[in-house]
DNA sequence: TGTTGGCACTCAATGCTCAGAAGTGCCAGG
DNA sequence: CCTGGCACTTCTGAGCATTGAGTGCCAACA
């Protein structure tokens, strides 16, 4: 790709902008009054470059320009100037992530709300991956004939429960019991561990003697069963709506279709997890997830030394990136320390 | 109200039947042909007399007829003939219901998706109040400096968990002291008494001497804060989309803001809780909650002796109650029976 | 008396044309 | 190299006639 001169570079910014606040095309006349000190004809020759590299296109011969997609990827990769949090911003940010969770409710949840409410755009968490996660503690509490609650605990901190089945009816006390044992054998190991050695027990002689840790291992080996899927909390699609390419309500249907479906979406969000820092994915490469003309911006937080989970938001392309990309970066930031 | 014919009913089921359909006025043309052995001229006079009586109206004087909330109010509450559930149908939606448990997931969640699942709507249900619920167990787990997570299994059976501050720092150890105490004072009441015990203990003696039962009193105190609000869950509000008549934009941002805000959703969903059996509100009734063109169907559901929470659908007015009515029904039995 | 066919009428939707606005490309002059 | 001017393209919206679905009413008929 050709370096840009100073000029293309200050129109091509000028027309990302005008087109981020008004979703329009942009033609000459309006960057020449409102951005630069350059004729309309002048503009309209840097603009007819621009298009000839491939930074801009128009929908129709006489309608302004449009930044294409690879006018976005470069803008972000460095033509942007980031706009960074000030210390009052980050306060505002911390406070309200704090007193969210003295709200006491799903901390992913909550996490997605604070994103979508910063960036104006639909936030996104992945709850970090439970293979690592370290358990601390499972309770067993009976829920009626023949089912049992089996409580997970993590070190994340997270809790997971889910009902499992018991061939037997045991009594709470000898639920406790069963508690009991289960937390001996495998607390501070990580879910992995937890089924490995789960495995191992029943095969072995203890189990094959003592009833009661046999049922134990069996509920315990069920109600770990799955756990480690992750889990994508979509906050707020609402708010794509406020974007006027989305009137078009076929883009819509499918837009929440794919917010619905959640699985393609937490493949894309998956795939941040390998790298540092803040990513973004554009436009076309959304399009096989459902949605097309969306920008997905996302980074990983960490719980320990590496990173299981990832964040971010999904807006149009014509986003205001230097805004969103800092507001995204600071709530990882902020989550991840949260978690450690 | 006056009386209506057999031939008025028929047609007006006629009508109630076409538009349920396909969404547009009908004609007089239509029902002559596709329902009615009588030449449209006939049909004309008919439709003259229930517009007449406030169940028909027209969009503009060259369209069909389009039926009335009156209409509607009167086909649910005694024209319409329910289509009950083949045991078949039954079977379908227990195994589905049952599959989903063993799943082990919210239960809640989960039951709404089966709600928009069988009922092609806009699944809701309410989350028991947990008022009533008896205590079953309280888990203090360490979460960090400073913070610990109290998870709160009742005997709905539910799982509340959410992160508190404590000025000390207790150890694991402490904790599972702490826990074991506050399970002996407090289990087996229920979270309304739980309070009022916490309060009790507080001020009593033995706290002002045993510094960590003070502790762990405090603890149990801000755990169970707020934890007795209800919860709404609302499932694939994007079915909403596939309905015609909310192509309009407008329109669907506020069904979109409605179904996010949930409060004035959930006041609805609890007055619900009154009344035995399915109910519906059409129309007009819940426009307040940005939901015009709406309906609600909804019904209780027990646990224990007690109604605590509610389920239902929400859909176009233009809905087919008469299979619908009896999916609710049939779910709210379902969760009803699964809770006892 | 209830039913039906016929007819005039209404009104939304559709398609057409046309003028105006916005924007471009290109050229010639500064 | 920049700029004003001009011809050209395309979209947009208003205005207008046409079409079709549907009605109301009336007179005739069983």
């Amino acid at each position: 790709m050709e370096r840009l001169t100073e000029r293309q570079k200050r129109v091509l910014e000028s027309v990302i902008s005008e087109y981020t606040r008004c979703a329009e095309p942009v033609g000459s006349r309006t960057l020449s009054r409102n951005y630069l000190r350059l004729s309309p004809a002048t503009v309209r020759n840097v603009l007819a470059d621009l298009e000839e590299m491939g930074l801009l296109s128009q929908p129709h011969t006489s309608a302004g320009r449009v930044p294409t997609e690879r006018a976005y990827r470069m803008y972000i990769d460095g033509l942007m100037e980031l706009h960074p949090l000030t210390p009052r911003e980050q306060d505002r940010i911390r406070a309200d992530f704090e007193s969210r969770l003295q709200d006491g409710r799903d901390l992913m949840k909550r996490t997605s709300h604070l994103l979508s409410f910063f960036s104006n755009q639909v936030g996104l968490v992945v709850a970090p991956r439970q293979d690592e996660a370290g358990l601390k503690r499972v309770e067993l509490v009976r829920a009626g004939k023949g089912r049992v609650m089996a409580v997970i605990i993590s070190d994340r901190p997270l809790v997971h429960h889910r009902i499992v089945e018991s061939e037997t009816d045991p009594s709470q006390a000898e639920l406790d019991q069963m508690s009991r044992a289960l937390n001996e054998i495998l607390s501070g190991l990580n879910l992995r561990q937890v089924r490995a050695r789960i495995e191992e027990e029943i095969g072995g002689d203890k189990a094959a003697y003592d009833r009661m840790l046999a049922a134990a291992l069996r509920l315990g080996r069920d109600a770990i069963a799955g756990i480690a899927e992750s889990d994508l909390y979509v906050e707020e699609p609402a708010r794509i709506l406020d974007q006027p390419e989305f009137l078009d309500v076929e883009r819509m249907k499918s837009l929440f279709r794919a917010f619905e479906e959640k699985s393609r979406i937490l493949r894309l969000l998956d795939a941040m997890i390998e790298a540092e820092g803040v990513r973004v994915v554009i436009g076309s490469a959304l399009e096989s997830a459902g949605m097309r003309g969306c920008s997905l911006i996302a980074a990983r937080y960490m719980t320990g030394p590496r990173a299981t989970g990832s964040l971010g938001v999904i807006g149009p392309t014509r986003m205001n990136y230097a805004q969103v990309i800092p507001v995204v970066d600071y709530v990882a930031r902020l989550v991840s320390e949260y978690l450690n």
